[in-house]
Parts: structure tokens; C-alpha cells; sequence
DNA sequence: CATAATCTTTCCAGTAACTGGAAGGTCAAG
DNA sequence: CTTGACCTTCCAGTTACTGGAAAGATTATG
């Protein structure tokens, strides 16, 4: 498999799919004699292992992590729980962000008349 | 004011100060005879509202905008607004987002027994 | 007044995680 | 045999800063 059908079965943009062999987050492919990258069934995995850990919002290093547990035979389940909490508690974090961040300029939003006068409670509160 | 004043009193790293006018997001502030940049209370406040501006979550070219129209008596409210629901609709795009995430991974972690055995529901579902 | 500490300046490089593009080699089809 | 779709490497750009080095200016202390 080049690399094109890879990325494709992968989800994944060939550049990205380079990348990551270049940081070293997969193994480098073995490659044809024109120096082709080739993708066996086991690496195509790994990618895709990759492409579903970083929807999650896991960090390259967070990735590099799981997949390092992933390929363990002796990893404990508590070890990859407790690095989906971690991640868990960074998307509620971000979450409480967002959501007063949310409120607060809905509030100004909604008290804007938006109409052709230069009054604006937006820019007051901004400035 | 030198620099170190007017980041103090507008919240900023000096740093992001002195990055603010090189990408020209504010005016380069006039110098000392030494070289040194001195700011005043026009420029402080200018400061005050990208700070404010930054924290909602708008862009530089956002804030850029936004700044145009405080400095603009000729603005309308409706210009404001447009540029700030804008922003809300992102955050509520993102706030979407997380929270099916969350979902997705809260459920998976607390189906994880998170012991020492390697089965674990997260490495499934990511492998 | 000398010196040390604390400013300030510019410039260069690095961060995260790609993405775009140029220059050039390879392969299958017609 | 040429065209077009691949593939390669390498370099640069993205966002919004942040860190650090080298060197000049100012302020505080002895």
C-alpha cells in the first residue's frame, strides 16, 4: 500500500501521515526500491489508532502515550484511564471556560441594538 | 510610561506588548531619547481592549477589527454585533463539540474498571 | 563616582500540529 | 514516448506569542 491508499484508509492527509513518521509518533514504513513509503495492515492500524486519539483532543504526546500502551501487552487499564481523565478534565475545564465566556458575551450581544447609532454596550465594556 | 508600566497597567506580558505593535495590532508608540518606548493613557487603553478582546476569545484580525470600530465615531452598533455574534457562534460551534466529546469519553472511561488487567473499553474503541 | 541591579533595545529561535508549495524522481496508461 | 498522477525531500508559513542572548540606558547603593 502507497501512501495515498494509506492516508485514504486511514482518514488521514498524506502530509500528515509523513509527519507523523517524522516525529517519530509512528515508525518510519519500509520502503519499495524507489524509496515508496509502504503500509502494511499493522501500520495502517497505528494511524488510525492516531486519528481517533487525536479527535478525542489527545495531544501528539498523549497520542504517543496511548499508543504506547496500545502496543503493551502488559499495560493495566488503569493506566490508560488515567490518562483519558486527564484529557477528561481538560475538556471540562475548557468546557467551564467556554461556557462563561458564552454567557457573558451573549449578555452583551443580546443588550447590542445593532442598529446605525456608534452606542454600542460591546465596545463599552471592551474599552 | 515605559513599557513595563503600561504592560502592568494593561494586564499584558511586555513582550506581548512589543508584539502587539510589530504586527502593527496598535501604533507604535512614540520613543525616548534613549529609545525607549513610552506609552500614554490613549495607548494604555488601547491595550486594555485588545487584552479584553483577546479573552472573549477573538482573533488578532478580530480584535484588529474591533478595535477599528472603538476608534471609529462613524461605527454603528450593528457592525459591533455582527463581529460578536460571530465570535458567539463559534464558541457555541465549539461548545458543541466538546460536549460530545465529553460524552463519548466520559462513557468510555467510566465503563474502564481501571484495574490491572490490560482489557480496556478506551484502547477498544480507539484501536 | 564607581559599580551593580534593573531596566530597555533588537534579533533570532522555538512552540503545536500541521499545511502549502517547489523541484525533481517514478510509474502506469495510451 | 509522452502525459499525468503519483511519490520524494526540503523549506517556509500558519497563530499568538514566549524565551533568550547581546548590548545599551537608567537607577540605586556604597
Amino acid at each position: 500500500m502507497n501512501i495515498s491508499a494509506a492516508a485514504k484508509a486511514a482518514g488521514l492527509p498524506v502530509k500528515t501521515v509523513r509527519y507523523y513518521a517524522d516525529i517519530k509518533l509512528v515508525e518510519a514504513p519500509s520502503r519499495s526500491d524507489a524509496g515508496y513509503r509502504t503500509y502494511d495492515e499493522v501500520a495502517l492500524r497505528k494511524l488510525v489508532f492516531v486519528r481517533r486519539s487525536r479527535a478525542f483532543g489527545f495531544s501528539i504526546e498523549g497520542c504517543r502515550e496511548l499508543l504506547g500502551l496500545y502496543q503493551n501487552q502488559d499495560r493495566t487499564s488503569s493506566q490508560v484511564k488515567r490518562i483519558a481523565s486527564k484529557r477528561l478534565e481538560e475538556i471540562e475545564e475548557k468546557q467551564r471556560e467556554l461556557q462563561s465566556l458564552h454567557d457573558e458575551l451573549a449578555h452583551l450581544v443580546t443588550a447590542c441594538r445593532g442598529d446605525h447609532m456608534p452606542d454600542c454596550p460591546i465596545i463599552d465594556y471592551l474599552g
